[in-house]
DNA sequence: AAATATCAATTACATATGTAATCAAAACGT
DNA sequence: ACGTTTTGATTACATATGTAATTGATATTT
């Protein structure tokens, strides 16, 4: 008997725990309306919903092949202190990644412009960024401003870092300035000399200045434009590769902890150094594909954006890259 | 390109969507938290939270056996126009039923004396009131009273009217009264004659007079205690069935619309008249079992109750049942 | 190009919610 | 039987929510 009035008990105050439940969750009741309807108090009826949600009598559940994406977002954002991390599908026609990340980065700019807050963008170099612009929404806002935050490429014509830059400067009205110069000085007193030009230096400062950078990584393989076409044709990408580079930022190579490797190369740059990009509030990486998932989770490790736009299978890899190097480094 | 296009609209509309209500129903951020994290307004997160539970998006379950009790409540409640319902799994056991129900009774009880609403309590016959009673916590409130509202069987001893009336009144610190009579008269001559002495008048009005009546129905099997020690042995069940008889309420016989069958064994009784209960205004019916599910319908369908405590694959029988009478009579 | 229509963002407000503090009652031990 | 501890109900209040009205911006039509 004493079991049995155990049982009528706890059966009771499940049956009470269901009704609250049904009557919340179901039928949409306030909680003094179900409160009133089964005799009790409305905290005690707000008490049993917290449980009830606790105690999975009551399950929610997203019905969305999204549904990971914004969850991984989360997990990013609280492994790599970012402030902000957009994670969409992985497209399955790959050539079309640039494409729907670079509209994912034209709605937060656009976001952001909305705002009013930033007032000098930087943008580096990359098909990403250049599809960003395209999907640019043409409307003008006074005052903005656009610098490219690296050197120009002297071969292949396929994407100019100074028409990206024109080119938003144009959608947006707002002025533009750029490194006028190819991303690679002949060596590093070079870069230093015209780096101490006058034009130089506003291009350096007002890259600086940025409220918030767009730029993308490259990686280390022939699929990178930087590679087949920015490096010098003369230095052997296995030079770099033995330093520790596995891709770089605005044309700096840097290690799998996001530092710049030990390399001539990086002294020849001509662009926002990784330093000064670290004074800039809003970085937004963006970039996508898995072949790239090692160097993101290489500016990620060093902390280089405070944004993160990639797709889902590339953003998991780079979690689990990351987590490999940081054990090892640990 | 077109296409496209709109497929990315949508695709950012449903990421908008899956966002909201990501951070909403699993992280529990507030609406605000959640507008100015993806850079909109309040109102519309929490159109888009409407949105996303209106489309599926998200789904909700309770997890729990009872849940469809709960929901069939509802049910029961429209459709037979209750005030309250509250059904109960049907259990394995069936002898366990009765204490089952009688608990969920004693529940409803405890409930209504403890807003201190109702003072005068009816109370019929039959082994759930009789659990109910036996369950009741004993305390007292000042001003209670307790009157059957039936008379009391001459044979058989298991359980009787007086005792249960009597009993609860003990236990809850109340005023008593009986119909201290046998149920049926042996005329009808007989009954009004009895019921016309001072005595009867005052057990007749207090009855009338309650509250609340909890009270449960017979059916016509050889199952109904009122069918084996009630109906006077020289009078056939048979007779009442021919006269359309699906069981009885206070030792009224109705038929399958709830209406008292025109036999003069109904004139006999000794029992608040069916009349004066509809004065009542909460009659609780509190049966189960599916020998019975066709006298609840009946019961329910002539309005005789405004609250129903039953067992869930009854009250399903029952349903069916009234659905059929209604569907004929309409 | 001007005027209108349509849509979404902002504001505003009444209501609902979550939570802490107070209060009453019951259970327990002394 | 009295005091103590624990439990749950009530109150109170700051915050969050749902919704309607207003405003402003954009698109459409004449």
């Amino acid at each position: 008997m004493g079991a049995d009035d155990s049982n009528n008990e706890q059966d009771s105050e499940e049956q009470l725990l269901v009704r609250v439940a049904w009557h919340y969750f179901m039928e949409g009741l306030t909680q003094s309306e179900i409160a009133s309807a089964l005799g009790t108090n409305r905290p005690r009826v707000n008490r049993l919903i917290g449980e009830a949600r606790r105690s999975g009598l009551v399950t929610i559940t997203l019905n969305s092949h999204l549904t990971a994406c914004v969850e991984l977002e989360g997990i990013l954002c609280r492994r790599f202190g970012l402030d902000r991390a957009i994670i969409v599908p992985t497209p399955t026609k790959k050539e079309a990644l640039a494409e729907i990340l670079g509209g994912a980065g034209a709605e937060l700019l656009t976001q952001l412009l909305n705002l009013r807050t930033p007032q000098r963008i930087g943008v580096g170099w990359g098909q990403t960024v250049r599809e960003m612009v395209r999907k640019m929404p043409p409307f003008r806002h006074p005052g903005l401003s656009v610098s490219s935050v690296m050197g120009g490429l002297t071969r292949g014509i396929e994407i100019n870092t100074f028409d990206i830059a024109s080119d938003l400067a144009r959608r947006i009205g707002a002025e533009c300035s750029y490194f006028a110069a190819p991303i690679y000085a002949s060596s590093a007193e070079s870069r230093d000399a015209i780096m101490n030009q006058n034009v130089f230096q506003e291009a350096s400062a007002n890259a600086a200045a940025s409220d918030v950078v767009f730029l993308s990584v490259g990686d280390m393989t022939d699929r990178s434009l930087m590679v087949r076409n920015g490096v010098p044709r003369d230095l052997p990408i296995s030079e770099l590769i033995e330093q520790g580079a596995c891709g770089d930022i605005m044309g700096q190579f840097i290690d799998r902890q996001g530092k710049p490797v030990d390399h001539p190369l990086n002294a020849r740059t001509l662009a926002l150094p990784l330093a000064d990009l670290k004074g800039v509030k809003n970085v937004v990486l963006m970039s996508g594909g898995l072949n790239k998932a090692e160097v993101i989770a290489a500016a990620l490790v060093g902390k280089h954006a405070n944004t993160l736009i990639c797709d889902e299978e590339t953003a998991r890899k780079a979690l689990e890259l990351a987590d490999e190097v940081t054990a090892q480094a640990g």
